[in-house]
RNA sequence: GGCCAGGUAGCUCAGUUGGUAGAGCAACGGAUUGAAAAUCCGUGUGUCGCCGGAUCAUUCCCGGCCCUGGCCA
């Protein structure tokens, strides 16, 4: 693995979180209950102590830089990208790596819209059902799952083609990521608890103590957030914020082509819902009692995605099944949007517009244009 | 045809004893780094069925008409 050396002077966050060498972060700020944070709020009365850092040396194998040397399509849900990745890719002598949060659970099929077993057998994809959907998965495990996957495609002498619509995972990729210290569930239960005793704004307290930067930029209400933040200064002695700081310059579009694909909304909403229609007419219902029957409970990350807590409320007498199908619509609906206002933030992305009139002839040409001249400005570039 | 109930936001409905309106859902905008299809934050988008009357002023009162549902013929 590739390991970047994070720690630069030259980076005003980093000057920023410099601060760190005079902050004290005594063990006890992260046990017991939060409230004393809410009582000592706004006075500055910590005594300063050695920083207790650990080696940072191990901690720089938490950051993932960007994956360089692929190409990537994105595009909200319902957009038609899995036919077209498979049109370029055959164009182009890529194989697949899926960017989607849950297709990456087997037996999770019709809900996930995953690729048919022909479309698997047309091109190859690959971190498509790799897990139970009782398992936890999370952005960490994807992207480094994602790098060693892609060295593999390149061992084969294929190029790698990223298509999926999970922006965090993407964003991982293209700008790099700070993987951190695994989930702690205990740590953030006991945190909750304490929330649920003290207020947010005890622990957002505890927060600036910890992080200023990050207590400042999240927003006081942002319990999870701020618990992740808790929990990477606990383990590492240093600030979230400190790790994250160097993710937000946007990537260059030559090294990273990423083409986004463009639908008006209005068509998008009838695409969605018609699709969800689909889903119910192919067996949803019957998919997920029979992932009940096999799992029993699924995990923490399958159960909550769209189409099938919707169906499990419905399975559980919670709703009607009118109900749970316009539940699933107005989510995914909802999941699309979310997935645009990521992409506007994204500036390395490249829109290609999506209209009832194009065929997927035309879309790959384009699509394809913009992977090709890419290559030939890196080609330049590297000259 | 008669009687009753009701017509208010995209939907389901509150409400104003007369001073041009508000909830939930939807929609829209934003945040987002080991839960991300999750989570958090923000925004009311409206000829208050139509026409007339009384009133300084009406979505609200009065009259007529239209529409919907129920009951009776």
């Amino acid at each position: 693995m590739i390991v970047r050396n994070v720690k630069n002077d030259d980076d005003p966050f980093y000057a920023d979180c410099c601060l760190r060498e005079k902050m004290t972060l005594p063990e006890d700020l992260f046990t017991g209950n939060i409230r004393s944070a809410a009582q000592t709020s706004g006075s500055s009365d910590a005594e300063p102590s050695e920083p207790n850092l650990t080696d940072t040396a191990n901690f720089t194998e938490w950051i993932y830089p960007p994956l360089r040397n692929a190409w990537f399509l994105t595009g909200p849900t319902s957009c038609g990208k899995t036919p077209l990745a498979i049109e370029v890719a055959s164009r182009l002598n890529a194989e697949i790596i899926s960017l989607d949060s849950m297709a990456i659970y087997r037996g999770m099929d019709i809900g996930t819209a995953k690729p048919t077993p022909e479309q698997q057998a047309e091109i190859r994809h690959h971190l498509i059902d790799i897990v139970d959907p009782t398992e936890s998965y999370s952005v960490s495990s994807f992207v480094a799952a994602a790098h060693a996957v892609a060295a593999e495609i390149r061992k084969a002498g294929k190029r790698v083609l990223v298509c999926g619509g999970t922006p965090l995972y993407l964003k991982g990729l293209i700008r790099g990521l700070f993987l951190g210290p695994q989930a702690d569930w205990q740590f953030r239960d006991s945190i909750e608890r304490d929330v649920a005793e003290f207020g947010s704004d005890a622990l957002r307290a505890r927060l600036s103590q910890v992080d200023p930067l990050l207590a400042h930029k999240l927003h006081p209400h942002d319990v999870r957030r701020m618990i992740r933040a808790l929990e990477v200064a606990k383990v590492t002695g240093l600030p979230l914020s400190h790790w994250q700081e160097q993710f937000e310059t946007p990537a260059s579009k030559s090294e990273f082509p990423v083409v986004v694909l463009k639908l008006d909304r209005a068509w998008l909403h009838e695409r969605i819902n018609g699709r969800v229609e689909t889903m119910i007419e192919r067996g949803l219902q019957s998919e997920v009692q029979s992932l009940v029957e096999r799992h029993g409970q699924l995990g923490r990350t399958a159960a909550q995605a769209v189409g099938y807590r919707e169906m499990l409320d419905f399975l559980a007498n919670q709703t009607t099944q009118a109900e749970c199908i316009d539940l699933i619509k107005a989510h995914t609906r909802q999941f699309a949007r979310r997935q645009e206002i990521w992409f506007r933030g994204l500036k390395e992305l490249q829109g290609v517009t999506v209209t009832a009139e194009r065929n997927l002839e035309s879309l790959a040409d384009e699509v394809s244009q913009v992977y090709l001249q890419a290559d030939m400005a890196k080609d330049r570039g590297s000259l």
